[in-house]
DNA sequence: CTAGGGTTAG
């Protein structure tokens, strides 16, 4: 037995009330190869002997790893072979077992174990310690436990480990202790990159992304990881201009973005509708090889469907060579969203024949896919199927698609009554499902009421206000239209204009509508006084009816025609060249009259028109919408 | 033998 004159004392340098879990006091702990007698070991040892086995380390720690946490008999055996080895030191077969627990799915064997070390009469070194800790990190309540190693590390003079620091740093940051965190970061006495993006990492998670930029601009030498993360944190809080901002800063830098980089600023073009940025790094992910990450491909998949390019988003999902229940989900929502129902539902038949489990995303995909395009019957079937199938309990977006199923096809009464009977609260995106339906089908008395429940939800959303008063507006009751209006004013909210961007030639131009700032404006109204002509002549009637201002007819129709999308794809004509497909995106839903404007300009200017609006994809082409004027 | 970043809906 190895003596030492700190040999009794580990157990001593604890807190007292912290202790960690007894050897075998869990019964929950999974049944794993366990070694119930030496005797079995001693047939095994034996065994490796007479095969001429050379004892290395490999068997050693395999038998340690099975028996280390089995009888004490055993366990006291496995120590014995541990102190026979003699090319290397006791501790390190230990540490090896810790590693081999931490990462386990049950770190809390490696705790189980750090305790029997702790109580052996050996110390921990650093190497110990870091895997003790990372199994803390690992499990959600042991902030405890890691307090105590905490302290352990510090009374065996460990501190000025940085390693070791890094991962107490960690410890405290994935218990979202963000301040002890900070504590430890600021005690350290020294400091490297992981440091720093240990706290820049919890910082974004946090949403202070102010602190994670300070920390970023401060820390001497940034790696990849370090703009990884900010970037990550600048997508994940909806900033997706700075991720893209200081994604170009880091290439730069001359830093190599890696498969994580490519996932987190694919999610930004994807929120940005960035196509040309996206395809750059497609391209730049097929020349380094980043296509066999799954995680890579479903967010390329995802950029496509949001830049509007469904076609190009299937044939990489379908050339892919591993798909997870996210990539399905992805792609079934992908479909929803460009109003490709039955595409949505036959992927939905092959993911079930890939053996692949849906989750509450998929069915999310799945109803909406029937929402938007009228599908009653299969809506009704799959809402009951995620229950009795899959046992996967509607949520408040299930029940929000089922509403916008039943309103948007004219069952108002059965929606209001589904409605009524949800087992949980309903939510704005509910009612204002309803709201819309209620629009569509002029139901004045449905939408009475929706707003009536809209105002306590969701107080601050002009668009509910609108859209009722447009429904006063289309049945000819101007004066309720008014008053809703002037109610809207009274609370206070502000009707949020409309805006539309397009892309040309690597730069994005945004249109407001109403406003006339951008610098082609003139050479834009030009062209669509030209066009008007022509579009009238094809049929096209303004609606003024959608324009709820208190003014003439004559100014309600310029009003119209400076609507942001009408704007935005008239740049597009002049700005693009021709037969090129026009991509458009918009803050808020498309309007009525841009809408059949926009189906006549696809014939008039023989253009393909696609426009992502608040909801979905409209593609013109040829004179029809993909959205088949179910909207 | 030890540490840090990522995807689908709303």
């Amino acid at each position: 037995m190895v003596s030492s004159c700190l040999a009794a004392s580990p157990n001593l340098l604890l807190p007292r009330q912290i202790s960690f879990p007894a050897p075998n006091s869990d019964p929950s702990l999974p049944t794993k190869p366990t070694i119930s007698s030496p005797s079995h070991l001693q047939q095994l040892h034996a065994l490796l002997i007479k095969s001429g086995s050379p004892i290395s380390s490999l068997p050693f720690s395999h038998i340690a790893a099975t028996c280390a946490l089995s009888s004490p008999a055993a366990f006291s055996y496995a120590r014995r072979l541990f102190q026979r080895s003699a090319d290397s030191p006791e501790i390190f077969l230990w540490n090896s077992h810790l590693n081999t627990l931490s990462s386990s799915s049950s770190p809390n064997d490696a705790l189980r174990l750090f305790a029997r070390l702790l109580s052996s009469d050996l110390l921990p070194d650093t190497f110990s310690c870091s895997f003790a800790l990372k199994a803390c990190s690992q499990l959600p309540d042991a902030i405890l436990a890691g307090k105590a190693v905490h302290a352990l590390i510090f009374k065996l003079g460990f501190d000025p480990d940085v390693f070791l620091n890094n991962t107490v740093v960690h410890m405290y940051s994935s218990h979202g202790a963000v301040s002890d965190a900070r504590l430890m970061f600021d005690k350290m006495s020294s400091r490297d990159a992981v440091s720093y993006n240990i706290m820049i990492a919890r910082l974004t998670k946090e949403g202070e992304m102010e602190l994670a930029r300070e920390m970023f601009d401060l820390m001497p030498e940034r790696s990849v990881r370090s703009w990884t993360s900010l970037i990550a944190g600048y997508v994940q809080w909806k900033n997706p201009r700075e991720a893209v901002r200081l994604f170009l800063q880091m290439e730069t830098a001359g830093m190599k973005p890696n498969e994580v980089t490519a996932v987190a600023i694919l999610s930004a073009c994807a929120d940005l509708g960035a196509l040309d940025l996206g395809k750059r790094v497609h391209d730049y992910a097929r020349r380094f090889q980043f296509m066999k990450n799954v995680r890579v491909c479903n967010t390329l998949v995802d950029m496509y469907i949001k830049c509007g390019c469904v076609e190009t988003a299937r044939k990489v999902f379908d050339e892919m060579s591993e798909r997870t229940v996210v990539s399905w989900s992805a792609m079934i929502g992908g479909h929803a969203i460009h109003g490709q129902g039955e595409d949505a539902l036959e992927l939905f038949e092959d993911m079930r024949n890939a053996g692949i489990r849906p989750n509450p995303i998929t069915f999310v995909g799945l109803l909406h896919a029937c929402s938007h395009m009228g599908l009653l019957e299969e809506g009704r079937r799959f809402f009951k199927l995620m229950s009795t199938d899959y046992s996967i309990e509607p949520e408040i977006e299930h029940y929000g698609c089922m509403v916008d199923l039943l309103s948007r096809a004219g069952l108002l009464d059965e929606a209001l009554g589904f409605i009524r009977r949800m087992p949980i609260k309903p939510n704005g995106v509910v009612w204002g499902a309803l709201l819309g339906g209620a629009r569509v089908h002029k139901r004045i008395d449905v939408g009475q009421e929706a707003l009536r429940q809209l105002i306590h939800l969701d107080p601050l959303n002009d668009g509910y206000f609108v859209v009722l008063s447009n429904i006063y507006a289309d049945a000819g009751r101007f004066e309720d239209a008014a008053r809703v209006r002037r109610l809207m004013r009274d609370k206070g909210v502000k009707k949020t204009p409309g805006r539309s961007t397009i892309a040309v030639d690597g730069a994005l131009h945004e249109f407001v509508a109403g406003e006339s700032d951008h610098p082609r404006i003139e050479e834009i109204y030009k062209k669509w006084d030209e066009l008007l002509v022509e579009l009238r002549g094809r049929g096209y009637a303004p609606d003024t009816s959608v324009v709820l201002l208190d003014m003439e007819e004559r100014e309600k129709e310029t009003v119209l025609y400076r609507h942001s999308e009408k704007l935005a794809v008239v740049f597009g004509l002049i700005g693009t060249p021709p037969g090129t497909t026009i991509r458009i995106m918009k803050n808020l839903r498309v309007c009525d009259d841009c809408h059949s404007a926009l189906k006549l300009i696809s014939v008039v200017a023989k253009r393909e028109i696609v426009v992502r609006d608040r909801n979905r994809f409209h593609c013109f082409r040829e004179g029809l919408c993909s959205c088949r004027d179910y909207w």
